[in-house]
DNA sequence: CTCCCTTGCGCC
DNA sequence: AAAGGGCGCAAGGGAG
């Protein structure tokens, strides 16, 4: 792992398009309509080197390139998957993928005391070059001033292109002075490493994109097009409209006032203290059993969210695009705990541009993930982490029976499943082998419990999780036996929660099992001690996976690029990749022995106890993936 | 009208 | 007193 990142060579560029949108769109580059206006590298080896300037060719990206590959640098750059899209959109894809890339964006966040308690959590802080300039450098502050990125004239180009200098400049004293930061914390320094090698990946995800199919899609939105009216038809000799549906407010008026049902739940705005009756899923749950009519209206209400978000929304980004693929845009630590966002828009409000859909939320079902297919000439190819959490956190609680039902053969479903019906594990795990229907049901029970219960969820929250998302007609008794049952199986987690909260008390920080870190800072008194506890327990967990993902795109560099394997994606404990055709069997052989043998010593200094296996999924369209073992 | 906040909900 | 966490997006509703 270990790599010198000196010498350093800073880079940014100026864009604009035929609309001033497609300057953030590389992917518009290839049709002409969107272009570099500026692009200067920057080195310092005891003097400052300028290179670059207006209107950047190939050439001038050539000659960037091969002072890269001599001189042995690190790019860095403010935002760098920006930089390296519009590197591989002008045809330097190959070098993208051979250099080693920095983003001091990216370092600061490392750097940085997030989240704090005291705060408003709802406002995310930004993390733009222009920002991080004012707060170092405070009497640059304001140099954008007067900058138009998009008129030609030689006057406003001269503007341009000082400002791009500067750009340059203050990305290369931020990348110099964030490195030597983060170096005094060797492991933290590692883990922002590591994930570093994710830039060149998620750049070329980024500008590629993916191909919707048409038909595929249309067809999705018909089909729910035809279940909400459907259930408009049914239920508007009661009064259900479209408008009502689809508002909070009118619906409440029309369930509680007209319709005379009781009121379950109220919201109390955290902000405003205003008391309104929920209209939420769970409430429609329960009242399904009061109303016949509420089911209906359920169904009616998920159809009308679910062809919005995705069906109309992927094809409105398809036409917005105008090339068949839709440009959802990763993020890199995206999250606080590392893991990657995903941005399906550009721009706020009325500039709002759909250049992508809300890839991370899509459903689970055929019909909808279907609507994403392979680029001709590839396979889609997902590796999944599996029982990610389950695993590290029978790793991090150092709990026996966890650990143990990491091994090969074991089932912790069935496990839990087991004993929560009160009868032996072994039996039990053949019964569901062979289809009988109890154990099925109770291993889905068992299953509940342990991904609801690993973070301290009450029983009253398991109840409505159980009814809500997996139509189990558990109540209260039942469900606080479970999670007795839990705490007591598990012995080590209850023990971890505890340690936990006591470490980060103390230390005002929690890390990943890879030394990632976050600062936990506020009152642990007051009203945010509770959340401030989660984040302690979570944030090892969550955050570990995410350093997992890192790690294995890292280690999976070479592969890819010996075969032309692309990052296509991220789903938190998968990844999927596009794999070309011709080299599809000996690419996935390849790619699954490197995820088998991770090296979490080296990188993190952690030696697993248990194994953390990867499942291995194909096919041509992403509704439609198979299980793949080989052969 | 725009902008901001809230509710609700999809995924992990 | 009781409380899983993390996100982003659609849509309504209200302020200005």
């Amino acid at each position: 792992m270990a790599h010198a990142v000196e010498p350093l060579v800073a880079c940014d560029f100026e864009t604009s398009g035929h609309k001033t949108e497609y300057a953030l769109q590389p992917w518009r580059y290839a049709r002409g309509d969107a272009w570099p206006t500026a692009f200067t590298y920057m080195w310092d080896d005891g003097t400052v080197h300028q290179r670059g300037g207006l209107m950047p060719t190939a050439e001038t990206l050539r000659a960037f390139f091969t002072h890269v590959r001599d001189t042995g640098a690190t790019i860095v750059a403010w935002n760098a998957v920006f930089e390296a899209a519009w590197c591989i959109a002008m045809g330097f894809r190959d070098e993208v993928r051979c250099t080693r890339w920095l983003d001091p964006m990216l370092l600061w966040r490392h750097l940085e005391i997030e989240p704090e308690y005291d705060m408003d959590r709802s406002k995310k802080k930004s993390y733009g070059l222009k920002l991080a300039v004012a707060e170092q450098y405070p009497q640059h502050a304001g140099y954008d001033e007067q900058v138009d990125f998009h008129d030609p004239s030689p006057a406003a180009r001269k503007v341009l292109l000082r400002y791009n200098r500067l750009d340059v400049l203050f990305t290369l004293r931020l990348a110099q002075r964030y490195i030597a930061l983060l170096q005094q914390s060797p492991r933290q320094w590692r883990a922002a490493q590591i994930e570093a090698r994710a830039i060149p990946f998620v750049a070329e995800a980024n500008v590629d994109g993916m191909p919707v199919d048409l038909l595929v899609a249309r067809h999705l939105e018909a089909t729910l097009t035809n279940t909400a009216a459907h259930a408009q038809a049914t239920l508007a000799e009661h009064g259900l409209t479209e408008t009502i549906v689809r508002s909070p407010t009118k619906l409440a008026t029309l369930l509680y006032d007209q319709w005379g049902l009781p009121v379950l739940k109220e919201n109390v705005g955290k902000k405003t203290g205003n008391v309104s009756r929920s209209t939420d899923k769970e409430v429609l749950h329960e009242l399904a059993f009061l109303d016949p009519r509420i089911a209906e209206l359920r169904k009616y209400r998920e159809a009308l969210t679910n062809r919005t978000k995705f069906a109309t929304g992927p094809l409105e980004s398809r036409t917005y695009n105008g090339d068949g693929r839709t440009y959802p845009q990763a993020i890199v630590f995206g999250t606080y705990s590392g893991r990657m966002t995903y941005s399906s828009k550009q721009g706020k409000n009325k500039d709002e541009r759909p250049i992508g859909f809300a890839l991370h939320q899509e459903k689970r079902g055929k019909a909808f993930r279907d609507i994403i297919v392979a680029p001709p000439g590839y396979t889609l190819v997902e590796f999944d982490a599996s029982g990610q959490e389950f695993r590290w956190m029978a790793i991090a609680s150092n709990d026996a029976t966890m650990m143990q039902l990491c091994l090969p053969g074991e089932d912790p479903h069935s496990f839990m499943g087991a004993r929560i019906a009160h009868r032996e594990y072994r039996e039990f795990q053949t019964a569901y082998k062979s289809g009988e229907s109890a154990a099925k049901d109770g291993r889905q029970l068992g299953k509940v419990a342990n991904l609801s219960l690993q973070y301290r969820t009450s029983a009253k929250k398991l109840r409505v999780v159980a009814r809500v998302d997996y139509n189990i007609p558990l109540e209260l008794p039942e469900s606080e036996r479970i999670r007795s049952t839990y705490l007591q199986s598990y012995r080590g987690v209850p023990v971890y929660w505890a340690q936990q909260i006591q470490l980060t008390k103390h230390r005002g920080w929690v890390e990943t099992l890879a030394g990632r870190r976050v600062q936990v800072v506020g009152n642990w008194d007051g009203s945010m001690g509770w959340s401030m506890g989660s984040t302690a327990i979570n944030y090892r967990i969550q955050g570990t996976g995410a350093d997992q993902k890192y790690l294995a795109l890292a280690c999976l560099h070479d592969t890819m690029v010996k075969f032309g394997v692309r990052f296509a994606w991220d789903l938190h404990d998968g990844i999927y990749f596009w794999i070309p055709d011709a080299v599809l069997k000996p690419a996935i052989a390849k790619m699954r022995h490197i995820l088998h043998h991770l090296p979490y010593r080296q990188a993190w200094g952690l030696t697993p106890p248990v194994p953390l296996p990867w499942d291995c999924k194909i096919g041509k369209a992403w509704g439609s993936l198979r299980e793949y073992h080989g052969d």
